[in-house]
DNA sequence: TACTGTATTATTGTATACAATTATACCATA
DNA sequence: TATGGTATAATTGTATACAATAATACAGTA
């Protein structure tokens, strides 16, 4: 557990920060740091063997991105995640990404449809072997991707924010599930949408598709609640 | 020009962090820090009179803001803003704002409804005055009450960036107009939607309201050009 | 002159030191 | 026992020191 981020495996390219940060970041998304823990900066320092500045610069981007808050004086503490909180980030969701499907559909480049047109046949290739973690690799792919087409710095900022949130939430899981099939369905129709230059169309699709992730994601969380109490 | 920070006039609340961003901030937004101009630390530090590491802070906020972009081991740049960035930012504007009064409509508590008449009633008194520097002010407030009353941290969240952005392109002359007028009715209609609880027409207002502000400042931007060649 | 390599400088990235603030523990006292 | 106050410790906020990297200038050579 105690890995220091020097080790070469960890990507060396990237500054110490962000790899403090990814750090950080991991340990927030799969629940190890939970809601409402305080994240002390020597103690992370010294869990990770570098010193409080890097650190520091990486609890202040968790802040930034809506993860943490800082109280002045005290420090920065993990923040929780409601139900009404998931619902509002899906519904500004399907408005954000509705219009980024509608632009790149106006905007995508020939480099763009090819990789898309790539990244979608892996998807529907791992859906039929139902290997789900490689699925939600290219799941994820294919939404930066949809992101990148639409050519716009400032679309892509809030999008990037906004898929922080809900990976907080803990989406991931909803992969695993029969409605990988119809998630793909839905992903095949976005596409076809976007590449024939549909954009009104690919918007509509798009606005459909989070819709249904939502009303999933939220009978999963029904399911896991009962299960809980058994 | 060579104020110090610690000058009590500069609100002494704040932590320097804070201060240092705030004084960036409106360097940037005011156009003294032009697109392209690198923004060093230690030239900053030693203009404010504090050290490398609260003015390094304030840049990294500066850089998630979307103001400016920092490259690794070079420094960062403060970003410029196109006239296609505009219109997208007020595409977005467009639905996320109006996502936003249409949750306002349904959620505004009783204290928000009378800050939000009285300070409506100040818009309007100052837009007969055509002072419209204290109009510029409370036409800033009105929008941060309407966004507060939707009850969303998200929302919020995404709000504020978008705002720095409007801000960033320099919007606030547009109220030095005949506009000033049409836009206090379409304000009014926008309260009045929303404290009578009509939620899809308060959403379907506030649209409007943000594509004809836009439609001005395309127009405006465009006699400034032809004023400059002249 | 044009070009390349090296020394110098400027700037960021990281670590550490110090100051200020807040939380905690402990003891005295009613 | 409960309460209040002070000393101590823990933690953040800021400043400075050091390391690493990239830009620049300049000299030497073809």
């Amino acid at each position: 557990m105690d890995f220091r981020l020097k080790d070469p495996s960890y990507s060396d390219e990237l500054s110490l920060r962000q790899q403090v940060f990814n750090y950080i970041l991991e340990a927030v998304l799969s629940g190890r740091f939970k809601p409402g823990e305080p994240l002390t900066e020597l103690k992370l320092a010294e869990e990770l063997g570098v010193s409080r500045t890097p650190v520091r610069e990486a609890l202040r981007q968790l802040e930034y991105e809506g993860l943490a808050s800082s109280i002045p004086n005290k420090g920065v503490i993990v923040n929780g995640i409601s139900e009404t909180d998931i619902e509002e980030i899906y519904a500004i969701r399907a408005l954000v990404e509705g219009l980024a499907v509608k632009w790149a559909a106006e905007r995508i480049t020939d480099k763009q449809r090819s990789d898309l047109e790539e990244t979608f046949e892996l998807m529907s290739f791992y859906t039929r072997k139902k290997d789900y973690q490689q699925l939600g690799k290219y799941d994820a792919r294919f939404h930066n991707l949809l992101f990148d087409s639409c050519q716009s710095k400032v679309l892509r900022h809030i999008l990037r924010m906004l898929m922080r949130y809900v990976e907080h939430a803990r989406i991931g899981s909803f992969r695993v599930s029969e409605r990988a099939e119809q998630a793909l369905e839905e992903h095949r129709a976005i596409l076809e949408a976007v590449l024939e230059g549909s954009a009104d169309k690919a918007r509509d699709l798009m606005t459909m598709h989070i819709n249904n992730a939502l009303v999933n994601l939220m009978e999963q969380r029904k399911a896991g609640e009962k299960k809980d109490q058994a």
